[in-house]
DNA sequence: TGAATTTGGTTTCCTAGTCAACAAGTAGCT
DNA sequence: AGCTACTTGTTGACTAGGAAACCAAATTCA
């Protein structure tokens, strides 16, 4: 027989048009927090930190979804730049607490507003109804992973 | 006054859901296809080769997105896998022209199939109807935001 | 034609992550 | 107690990519 049919298009994959738009908000998010001195990172780490008020590094590494190496080397860049503070775990001597200094409490206000703006002015072609739709499936395909423990598919 | 109102969660905005999700495809198809000694970035850079049969590593860059610099690279890196090859362009003496080998033009259907494979598996708990309604909202932001010549929001 | 500008690709430096090895501490047994 | 196994955070080696400097070649323009 002749050749097959030709590989599936890469267009053809929710996955790649996901990427794509996900690097567009996250580029253009960065170029917005960076006039604040902070990466997307640095941002969602001040932001979670914010809410929990003390946090362990293990799992602000789990909340962030990435490693704890990485999370060790961004509370020290945020440390540097006076956000962020460790202190020792009293109750057990290999831990640590992470918390927002003074400063680092000021600022995330700040960048949530930035956050607020870059997120209406990135998806202001969706009608409201339409960004509702979109976050619902969004939501629906993290909840569904959770739940079935994101097995290997 | 006492203090304002707090600031806006980060799972309020559109962009978080987005990159949670696109992050975790990413992640899953990475996985998958590196079985096959290649990553996500250099599947695309062989599928759209497949089909552009001839490219300059510039055409190829603005197609994916990357900097000549990225592409320079992963060029390199496909040629040490004897994936893709370089040849002199008679017409220009600085440009390049990118092909696939014989080797890369075999694996792209390979992969193709990896990609359909895990699209559908990541995807699978959305219906069909909301699969399409997915895609739709995703490529009228990439369409809208290619129109507009993607302005600085 | 020759000079200035632009273009195409590579290279260097930098950043931000992963992964794996590690030391120190804790917990669980027996 | 003491041995083993896990956990916590840090570090070092490595990778992928962006930004900008760079060189050679092409194009524009006077």
């Amino acid at each position: 027989m002749p050749n097959d049919k030709p590989p599936s298009d890469l267009h053809h994959h929710l996955g790649y048009w996901l990427r794509a738009v996900s690097n567009a908000v996250s580029q253009n998010f960065a170029r917005q927090v960076e006039k604040e001195g902070v990466t997307v990172a640095e941002w969602v780490f001040l932001r979670v930190l914010y809410d929990a008020n003390l946090i362990a590094p293990s799992m602000l590494a789990e909340r962030m979804g990435m490693t704890r190496g990485a999370i060790s080397k961004l509370a020290e860049r945020l440390g540097e730049k006076g956000l962020v503070e460790h202190e020792a775990n009293p109750t057990d001597r290999r831990a640590q607490v992470l918390a927002l200094t003074q400063a680092g409490w000021a600022l995330v206000p700040a960048l949530a507003e930035i956050a607020d703006a870059n997120d209406a002015a990135f998806f202001k072609m969706l009608a409201p109804d339409e960004q509702r739709a979109l976050r619902a499936l969004l939501m629906k395909i993290v909840l569904e992973r959770k739940l079935t423990k994101a097995p290997i598919d």
